[in-house]
DNA sequence: CTAATTGATAACTCATAGGTATTAATACTT
DNA sequence: AAGTATTAATACCTATGAGTTATCAATTAG
């Protein structure tokens, strides 16, 4: 089982795999088209595979070229990533975690945790990159994120997910808002009011749940603005173009002017999760997981 | 990112990781010392990482070099298997899987999986090996099994376990022992038979498992015999060598005259769980799974 | 019917993997 | 202490093959 392969042959095969295109592959590799050719043909008979079928005037992968695109596109990164570790053992550190996180969770837990590990393990090496929850999904797939903070119910099947934080909602007010924590009853005293909320496109599945706690209210609110950080939320608050409702972990440290509502009567509650990757094999990862998963918030 | 790195350089490293000797190393990789002595060389300076601790008269590995050899050889494998689907791709199949599994599993859910399946797929490749447990969880971790049928209840961390089939105990009676269904009362009354029981050495929580049924009991047993096949149990018990005890799925299509007396009353059961490595790669795992987990038995 | 675009083929060249011979450094032996 | 054995590194050589240029063959577009 012995190949005469090397990973030049990998390399090689992935960018004709991406381009479909010898010639355009080639320039992009800086060798000419025919030495790329024969590098492609010399793996196809090492393997005894072949990968391409080359028609007329167009390149296709076969069935087997299509599987170990995907494959060894993955394979490649992976053994990039391997790399890099080593390079941070070489250099006396433990190794490297990329974090992306939602806004929200830059709160509490992020900072908690990056504390508690520069005590435990002042040689990890951190990589935070705030990202929306489908970034940071699409990012664990490839392995460009190692650990991930959403909020989302549901991940694909190679993604584990853990909550780590279980939240309540509040409603935003202005100041100057007629209701108040005394005579604040249920939330369908809200009904005539306009919303300011989070953009469904940042998280479907909170948009979601925040329109369900309406629905069992019995109204249907009037969204009039959407955005993706809740500091312009409290200013649109602030300056009455309505009201909002946001986890409470959000509510900690505004210096805006708004007052809070906290809704803990009812159901709905915002789990912020961990997501990481089943098959990533940082062995910081491991480490890490076990952190968060103790961390005391 | 991108290295003047070779699949040969990868090799030679991890012959010389393992031998630990450049002479020995060279010599099972059938090139020069000198050759091999510059490979290894070029490949720290490629990646700008130590990978020895060259000393007076050994050689020892640094601790990325320690990290990469664990990381690579594995790496190695599995572009190996990645190839080797692809050429069973290529060869119109759908995949392989290597199975493993203790007898036990052969009596029932091993021949109703590969009927199921072969109706489904009839170009899934099964390799199958009847191996012990702790055989099996080497065999995941390392890659070399997929998918595995144990009698355990704890497995490494990587290891995923999901119980298949809740198994009650029987006792395994000579034809002309004078307990039988009828007068069987509770299990003290055997406390004076001598017991054949599977070594532990084949599986140490199953064993204890059934040690535990005895002092449940009140008495400890005297073990006059310990086997790994269950066939040598009936034998045993059928020439008055002792009496036994075992999971009820291997009770039958026993041609052997012995008796059986299921012990439903008892709190103990053995579960046949199905085991798979989280890092496995192997796409047909995944259908293989969801056809065991639905498998009507 | 010509021009353009594709990948494959042929023939050449030069970079380098791997070879031989040797050295340097050290560790056993006596 | 001197001699022998064992190790990896160094110096130099060579021959394999990666990558080159030039060209072909087959097709399509205008």
């Amino acid at each position: 089982m012995s190949y005469q392969l090397e990973l030049r042959h990998i390399h090689y095969f992935l960018a004709v795999a991406e381009d479909l295109h010898f010639r355009k592959a080639a320039e992009r590799l800086y060798i000419s088209q025919p030495g790329l050719s024969r590098q492609i043909k010399q793996m196809e008979e090492d393997l005894g595979i072949l990968l391409f079928e080359r028609h007329n005037r167009k390149v296709e992968l076969t069935k087997a070229g299509t599987y170990l695109k995907r494959e060894l596109s993955i394979y490649v990164k992976q053994l990039d990533d391997t790399f890099n570790h080593a390079h941070l053992l070489h250099q006396g550190k433990k190794g490297q975690l990329k974090l992306g996180y939602v806004g929200s969770a830059m709160q509490q837990i992020i900072p908690n945790l990056l504390l508690q590990s520069k005590k435990e393990n002042p040689d990890i090496v951190f990589n935070l990159k705030e990202m929306d929850n489908q970034k940071q999904i699409d990012g664990l797939l490839n392995f460009d994120v190692d650990l991930g903070f959403v909020r989302l119910e549901r991940v694909p099947n190679n993604i584990e997910i853990k909550p780590v934080l279980k939240d309540t909602f509040c409603l935003v007010l202005p100041k100057n808002h007629p209701i108040d924590t005394l005579n604040f009853k249920k939330l369908s005293q809200f009904k005539d009011d306009s919303f300011i909320l989070f953009d469904p496109e940042y998280s479907k599945s909170y948009y979601e749940k925040v329109i369900q706690i309406f629905e069992d209210a019995g109204f249907t609110p009037s969204v009039s603005h959407l955005t993706i950080h809740s500091s312009s939320i409290y200013k649109l608050v602030e300056n009455n173009f309505g009201i909002s409702i946001v986890p409470k972990s959000l509510t900690l440290d505004t210096k805006e002017k708004v007052k809070f509502i906290e809704l803990d009567m009812i159901k709905q509650r915002t789990d912020l999760s961990i997501v990481w990757n089943k098959m990533n094999r940082n062995p910081i990862l491991t480490d890490v997981l076990n952190l968060v998963k103790h961390l005391k918030i």
